[in-house]
DNA sequence: GCTTGACCTTCCCACGATGGCAAGGTCTAC
DNA sequence: GTAGACCTTGCCATCGTGGGAAGGTCAAGC
């Protein structure tokens, strides 16, 4: 099976495919003679246990682990275990500071009449912080836990009058 | 005041401060005669700014539109409660996500007998989804929300047994 | 005056995960 | 034989941050 076939059937894009192959993540494919990637359906089981350990949030690193727990028939059903459950504490660690966000800026647009006039909460408080309207603050711990994206057109909409 | 002294003053790095400026974020800074940036209170007050914008979870880029927000006294209060509220929005489609991988997380978890036996539905779920076990899947949507970092210690502590 | 150490400067590299593009080779269907 | 779909490798960009090198500057102590 080619590359773009196993891609489709996996749902991990070739690109990835070949980068998980060059990190060492998955073994090196078999070639053809002509030198194309072969896959057989053994491959495309990892790419999709690959696939779903990454939807979860494990990293690709973790995900490594995952694997070789895995592969592992010897291993001890408590380590995978532990293994998650850390995870699950990463993520509601992260999932608390996203909250702390909402909350503070929920707070603080309630306070913002939201017309024409300039005067705003909000700013007052990225301006002055610690002068009473702020909680606690969230302070990002730098999280293993989510990736960022090229900034889409989402918060653009929310410019417009301010702008034109 | 001396790039050290407005990090220390503003919570923001010295090699952010650089990072800001090279980016356009933060105008450029003033020079003394040796080369050095000089920086008043104005510029900490700015980059205090900044940092509490990036602690709520804004983008680089989002935090420049807040600045200039916060600089235009003929804003509407409108505008950025609507812009605070889609980095809400965006936040808490973040924290959906997460939640739902810690849900199928932990409900695998609790399946998991956590002994010395292999046998280990959450190793089950990743082989073969869509199994039984499977609720929806989160389906990170690539947010610009969080930031990853590089992998600390903590995942580590799980592996113990699996691989000595 | 001279040295030491703490600062500052710019520049490059790395991370994690992914996409894009370019230049070239191969295969398949017509 | 040609077009178009596929494959290959390789480089660049993202986003935000830290690390470090190589060199200039300054202040304190001798």
């Amino acid at each position: 099976m080619n590359i773009g076939k196993a891609a489709e059937a996996s749902g991990v894009s070739a690109k990835m495919i070949r980068y998980y192959e060059s990190i060492g993540l998955l073994a090196k494919a078999a070639r053809r003679e002509n030198g194309y990637r072969d896959y057989d359906e053994r491959d495309v089981h990892d790419l999709r246990f690959i696939k779903r350990a990454r939807n979860l949030g494990f990293s690709v690193e973790a995900t490594g682990e995952l694997l070789a727990l895995w592969r592992d028939k010897s291993r001890a059903s408590a380590d995978v275990k532990a293994f998650a459950m850390q995870h699950v504490s990463d993520l509601e660690t992260k999932i608390s500071e996203l909250q702390a966000m909402t909350r503070t800026l929920r707070h603080l647009a309630s306070h913002c009449h939201g017309d024409a006039r300039p005067e705003c909460p909000i700013l007052d408080d990225l301006a002055t912080p610690g002068s009473g309207e702020t909680e606690q603050d969230a302070q990002v711990s730098r999280g293993r836990v989510l990736r960022p994206r090229a900034a889409g057109a989402g918060l653009r909409s929310a410019r417009r009058a301010a702008t034109t």
